[in-house]
Formats: structure tokens, C-alpha cells, sequence
DNA sequence: GACCATACGGACTGGCCACTCCGGTTGTCC
DNA sequence: GGACAACCGGAGTGGCCAGTCCGTATGGTC
């Protein structure tokens, strides 16, 4: 969809999608969504043009760069999974993806406020994490590890809560730990 | 500061002033922050011309709403805690303030954002509910109901999270409930 | 090293939106 | 009920910003 590869691309080409993927990462994680779209090309090094033709809408940017965090982290979750203990994968899991959604929120937020609801490509990665936490979460409600009555979307909820919270704290880390403790606590059972 | 008891101000002025008040904290709580002013102008049946007499700018006018939302917020914080059994009343105001923010995160991100960082007039109200708040922890820890390491700021940024959570559930009350009950068990101790 | 497709840069455009301005209206006070 | 101030409406203005266009440069291939 993306036409990442539908011919092989020039080396300059690739070069330049690549650094405005990480500018546009690093400029909306740092100041916003509402960033100009020349200051993400600036901090690249390239022309609003180029920026244009890779990305054919700051839209299709900001989706881009969502989607490169979702696999990111959907691969992060899985590995982190499979290497836990099956009572532990759940809070595991739960403390990586909030940590690493670190500021990406508000991302999100742009898609779904100012456009169609999650678009196609992001749909897969997505679902993957959804997938694996709903795996993670039966199997830990069986263990007894999780509260028995909690679902899916309220997961994620608490999941998107715990984002926000943390990104609220400065980086402190023993601030940062509290939060998460009183998350994972409270999918405890009683 | 607002100007509001500067002189009586005409009836009709005091009416369309109020109007735009209700108004904007609809549009603003469903449509986002993002509608332009001319939209609430429309839904509170008026010109814009008479909106930015009342209200020198847009980010003004998000103030005025915070503001009301916040002193209401914090009245009934106030009486809940006054009403309720001191090892309860800081369960009792979290969920309370949770509830009823619903929606109005959007608002605050979107001046702290914009604007330099909370303005003036938001600073009382939202300073009465952050002492509230940071009394009632005080004694619920003292109580032994609230965890000993917790802060202040810890408690404010799960209070956020919370409301970002609530949020992003549908209004299915059950989901609500199992929601902030994670939340109300993860702040008591162990 | 020459040729051509592919890619680049950045001036330019069109639309949107916050905010202004002024001729008309309406409340208020005597 | 008349006179004056306070207030209203909404067309108009300026600035900002996403997205286009075309003359120029550059990588790949022979």
C-alpha cells in the first residue's frame, strides 16, 4: 500500500523516505501533531516536494510513522511474551507497550479525530497487538492472575490510560514505577 | 480578570455571554477543539463578531469553559469529601472527578499545548482541587487505605489516565465500573 | 561519459480560519 | 418616548499551511 516495494527505489530515494520517517517520529513525538509540514522536511534536510511524494498527505505521514511504532512494539510484546512465565506475560506485556507508547498518543488521536477511523495499514499491526493481549489476557484470567470480569476493550483502555498517565510524569523513574505498580496491581484479582 | 462583574453588563450581553458559555463546552466536549469559532457562534445562535467581544480569542473562550467545568469539578469534590467516611473519601473524589472530566482532557492538552502553560485564571480552581486532592491522600494513607509511597503528582497523572481511559470506552456502564475499580484497587497498599 | 528516468527543491496557490470593523439594533435611564 | 450608550451581526482581511508544479540535479545503465 505503502509502495515501499513496488520498484526497487533509487538510493537517494530510500535514503530520504528514511530520514523523513525518524524527523517526522522525532518532531511530532516533541512538539505535536500540529507541526508544519516544512519543519518536518527541514529537520530531514529535503524539500516539502520530496516529502510530498513519499508521503502523499501529512495524513499518510503521520500513519506511516504510526505504523513503524505499532510493529515496533508488536514485536517487542510478542518477544516479551514468549519469554515470560505465563502468570507474568500479561503484566510484562502491559509495562512494555505503555512504556514504549511513551508520547505517541496524541498520534492516535490526530488519526481517529481528523480522519476515517484507523486506516487499512494500520489495521494490521493493530490487530496483531490486540490479538496478543487478548491471548495474554484469557490465559492470565485462567491462571488467576487477572481479574476475571475485565475484557478486552477495557485493556486497552487501561492501556491508552496508562500512556497518557505516564507521559503526565516527568521522567522520574520511581514516579513512573508507582503508576505502572497501581496498574498492574489493579488487574489483579480483588 | 474576565471581566465579568466590571460593570452589570447589558441583559442581553449577559444572556449571549452565557449562551456562548453552554455552547462551546457542547461543541467543544463533542466535535473537539479543532471547530471553528464560527460553529459555536452558530449553536449559541449568535454572530461572531458578538463571541469575540465576550471573549477576546479562542484559546479564551476554552479558558472560560475549563474554568467552569474546573469549579464545578471541584465544588463537587469538596462536598463528596466533606460526605463521605475519611477512609473513603479519596475513592469517592477519584472516581467523582474521573466521571465527570469525560471528555474535557482534549481541552486542557489543547491549551497547555498551544498557550503558554496553564493560564492564570485556571490556576485557582485547579489549585483547589490539587490541595483537596493532596489532603485527602494524606489521610487515606494515614488510614492505611491509599499505598504509603503514592504523591501527589503520581495520583493527578493516574487521575489524567483515568479519564483518558474512560474515554475511550463506549458509555457501557459495566466497562466503566471495571475500569475505575482496577484503578480505585491498584491505589489501595499491597 | 552520455543518456534518460527518477528524484529533488522550493516558490506558488487555494482554502480555511481566527479575528476586525462598522452600519444597524436594542436595552436603559430620564 | 426620546436619546445615548452598549451591544449586535456578519461581510471582510490577513496569515498560515497543506499540497502542486516545473525547472534542475542526480543515480543507474550501457
Amino acid at each position: 500500500m505503502t509502495g515501499t516495494q513496488d520498484r526497487p527505489l533509487r538510493a537517494d530515494a530510500a535514503r530520504n523516505r528514511a530520514r523523513l520517517l525518524d524527523a517526522a517520529t522525532e518532531v511530532f513525538t516533541t512538539r505535536g501533531v500540529g507541526v508544519p509540514t516544512e519543519e518536518i522536511a527541514r529537520a530531514a534536510g529535503v524539500g516539502v516536494g520530496t516529502l510530498f511524494r513519499h508521503f502523499p498527505t501529512k495524513e499518510a505521514l503521520l500513519e506511516a510513522v504510526m505504523v513503524r511504532r505499532l510493529e515496533a512494539i508488536a514485536a517487542g510484546a510478542a518477544r516479551v511474551a514468549a519469554e515470560s512465565a505465563p502468570a507474568e506475560a500479561l503484566s510484562a506485556c502491559f509495562r512494555l507497550i505503555a512504556e514504549q507508547s511513551a508520547g505517541k498518543n496524541a498520534f492516535a488521536q490526530a488519526l481517529t479525530a481528523a480522519g476515517v477511523d484507523v486506516h487499512t495499514s494500520l489495521r494490521a499491526p493493530s490487530t496483531a497487538i490486540r490479538e496478543l493481549l487478548a491471548d495474554l489476557l484469557r490465559r492470565a484470567q485462567l491462571a488467576g492472575t487477572a481479574r476475571p470480569e475485565l475484557t478486552l476493550p477495557e485493556l486497552l483502555a487501561l492501556l491508552v490510560g496508562t500512556t497518557t498517565a505516564l507521559d503526565q510524569l516527568g521522567p522520574d523513574p520511581a514516579a513512573r514505577k508507582h503508576v505502572l505498580t497501581v496498574l498492574l496491581d489493579g488487574l489483579r484479582p480483588h
